[in-house]
DNA sequence: TAGTGGTCTAGACCACATG
DNA sequence: ATGTGGTCTAGACCACTAT
């Protein structure tokens, strides 16, 4: 393995146990080089690496950075169901269960699990202005997510991924999404107040860390015929 | 502005000019750094900007190739139906209806046009299996694209944006995508051989060139049951 | 064996930010 | 004035591909 790749890897993963933390200088390139013992122009590929994976950001005289995620952002990139005038809107939230059961094989599969493995589901309702909105399906690996466990439902607040980075030191770097439509069931059509046998959009998610690992995987709900998704193609 | 900069876009320059043609083989580092009389860092810099933009490909060993436009990748970077077992097919295409009309405040605003400007609107059947799949509605700058009311409707092919780049020089580099779902019209679900008031899924795109500027706007509407449209998020 | 890209080194000089 | 990142140079050595 290359040695500016080992330098990367090390780097990152002192990032990630926030031996430098966000927002904080990390050493300047005479320091990683003396460090290091590796030459100036090994340490700028390794950190030119960190800046492609949105990792640090470099400023010029001032010195290398760790990024804090901005979750406003993150937020908006997450959270793409519009309004219909085409507003975003911050959803509230509410955790209607919580347990932990032994992983299906279609989860397992996409979580890179064994089959039976142990996984929290959560079941969250979305709402806006007392609206229900989406409800959601969240599949997350047990042993990472353990102390989702043990916090009260209600401190998770309307935003999980920051909650994921907070208590379990798990960052959402990207995400993929299907979309389907379906005929809602009658449990989804009480929690959502809808009528029986209304079609609604079901997007799945797989939700990636930084290193590309699933973290996350769910399901969300909610009627078709207020639905509206924007996406952009590259 | 740096040298390697500059040398990137030269190189740029080259390439889209065909002066190295895809597929082939482009000068080596060595003969790069000769040629322009710099450093070989400093060639190497730039051609790694090229990769990043995906104008070439480097193998070890072999050389540096101009990458060949793969139409058979944006064809689905484009066309995000996907069959129920995660399949992409390529559906057949056929144009129902071909004219000229003074664009809509609605179109004219989304392809940047003043209102009444003349548009092509083409009206397109798209069918897996002679099952049809898609209806669409397509709108183009009449000017732009004035070949295409030259053209037989029956050349067209089953792709057209490649017949935008080979009649009309016009690139689509990227696009924006909004989904809704509404019942159907009957006109509509004559065409899509669907029942009345059937949901359909409705994509509205706005399809830009590599300038960011509105080259195609399109709606196309689809079986709801049928639908599956997947997205990646960074 | 010759040519190519991939890695790594060691340093010079510049532009920017801060005290 | 000092330290930082940004650019640029000049070359060594290696691994891969083709002949």
């Amino acid at each position: 393995m290359p040695l500016y790749q080992q330098l990367h890897d090390d780097l990152a993963t002192k990032i990630k146990e926030q031996v430098w933390r966000p927002g904080q200088l990390m050493p300047s390139e005479t320091e990683l080089k003396n460090l290091y013992q590796v030459a100036i122009g090994t340490v700028r590929k390794a950190i030119e690496a960190l800046i492609a994976e949105g990792l640090v950001e470099r400023s010029h005289g001032k010195g290398t950075f760790v990024r804090k995620p901005r979750f406003d952002n993150s937020l908006f990139r997450f959270f793409r169901f519009e309004s219909a005038d085409g507003q975003r809107r911050v959803p509230s939230s509410r955790i209607v269960q919580r347990q932990v059961l032994p992983a299906t094989a279609y989860i397992a599969n996409a979580l890179q699990l064994k089959t039976g493995a142990p996984v929290i589901e959560l079941l969250r309702l979305r709402s806006v202005d007392q609206q229900p909105m989406l409800a959601e399906n969240i599949y997350l690996c047990a042993q990472r997510f353990a102390p989702l466990m043990t916090l009260a439902t209600d401190e998770f607040g309307d935003l999980l991924y920051p909650l994921y980075e907070r208590s379990c030191g798990q960052i959402i770097a990207s995400a993929n999404e299907v979309l389907t439509v379906e005929a809602i069931t009658d449990a989804q059509a009480k929690l959502l107040q809808l009528p029986r046998h209304t079609s609604v959009v079901v997007i799945e998610r797989l939700a990636l860390g930084s290193d590309g690992k699933p973290l996350e995987w769910r399901q969300s709900r909610g009627a078709a015929s207020k639905f509206r998704y924007s996406a952009e193609i590259r």
